[in-house]
DNA sequence: ACTAAGCGGATATTGTCAATCCGTTTCTTG
DNA sequence: CAAGAAACGGATTGACAATATCCGCTTAGT
């Protein structure tokens, strides 16, 4: 294991550096990005000193984790332009990147939150952007999507999608699914009938407790 | 003119009061929830001071602006209710609501963003959650929306298309309606054909330049 | 067994806001 | 129009949160 210049670590810094990335990795997962450094410290069960001289700053750590989500994603639209139904492709591109931006806070947020990610967010667009391109000609072509779709309208649908996850996660995580149903049966070329929704709407109640659970600030 | 505890203020301090009002909406309109009192009191032409002296703290002057935002937004459900047919009353709903939150960040987040507002989230139910059911009730009776279509739906529609219309906000302020129609194309009950999108998808760049545009933190 | 590398965490630093205080100015009314 | 009450402005204080550093102690490795 070496450190970033290039020198190789004595055997406890290098245990630490990786108990730090694994407490990083699921504390950004869980809470999101605006955990302390200090936090991923104390998870790692290390002190607050070592986590600073094995990384310069949060950021570095969010570097060294978000290829990672990156790579993910690609590897999911990948998979999606390989099924040679692009309707199917399309959806599962959908259903599977919003499944790991939800099972990964960070991530959404790096996707989302831009202002923290910039460059990050570059990265993410050269990389990905054209495999979502592909995919939308593809069903375009085939007459499977309206005609109007564009290539965009599949990052702002994760936009509004997220935005909704990130609501309703505390009182039902899947409900997303809901509204990512009704988004496809919106771009449908046509649609006979109506897709059933796999996820039951929330109750008023229920509703109420998601729109008043705060969390930012 | 009368301050909180009913005694009559001197001239200029009611000009202050209200100038004071004035600058607060603008800039909660403009620039959402999080300015400061002291921004505020600058923007208004007086000092800190004085906007202390008139609202004992932020809370209190968003406590006087909300009950307007609110009581537009119920009026506008309340004309969608007067419209007979029942499709274009949601539509119209949809529509002007969002609106008006579009042209009010503050608005918005009170909306939306809770933590900051709870009780007041809480009055916004209580006050317009009613209005949405019967909207979408009688969208149902009269088969105009999909049956399984909830009244919460609407609500979380919302939620969706704020996180859009935040995101294109300074590259294209009316994106938010393009995906508003893929919405209602979603929940209609049967569509032969395709409802015309009222805005084109932002090119490429665009999205990028929208995505890499931060605003918090 | 010696030393360079690593460690922990208290502490300094920085930035952001809310809120107060007080010397000065402006109303009001007798 | 004089005088005191009310209001004003804005520098300043205080609270807090997060980042990053420093340094005396510990440990790996030869």
């Amino acid at each position: 294991m070496t450190d970033d210049t290039g020198r190789s670590l004595r055997k406890d810094a290098a245990r630490n550096r990786e108990r730090l990335l694994a407490a990083a990795r699921e504390l950004f997962a869980q809470r999101g990005l605006d955990v302390t450094l200090n936090d991923i410290a104390h998870h790692a069960g290390v002190g607050v000193g070592t986590a600073y001289r094995r990384f310069a700053n949060k950021e570095e750590v969010i570097d060294a984790l978000f290829e990672e989500g990156l790579r993910q994603v690609a590897a999911v639209a990948d998979e999606a332009l390989a099924d040679t139904d692009a309707w199917n492709g399309l959806v599962s591109y959908l259903e599977r990147s919003m499944e790991l931006q939800f099972g990964d806070r960070g991530l959404n947020e790096i996707m989302n939150n831009p202002a923290l990610g910039d460059e990050r967010v570059s990265d993410a667009r050269t990389r990905i952007a054209p495999l979502i391109e592909k995919l939308v000609a593809r069903a375009k072509e085939q007459g499977l999507v309206r005609a109007d779709l564009d290539q965009t309208d599949i990052v702002f649908a994760q936009v509004g999608l997220s935005a909704i996850m990130d609501r309703s996660r505390a009182v039902e995580p899947d409900l997303y699914r809901r509204y990512l149903t009704l988004f496809l049966d919106g771009i449908r070329a046509d649609r006979p009938e109506v897709t059933p929704l796999p996820t039951p709407a929330l109750t008023a109640e229920q509703t109420h407790t998601a729109m008043t659970a705060g969390r930012r600030r």
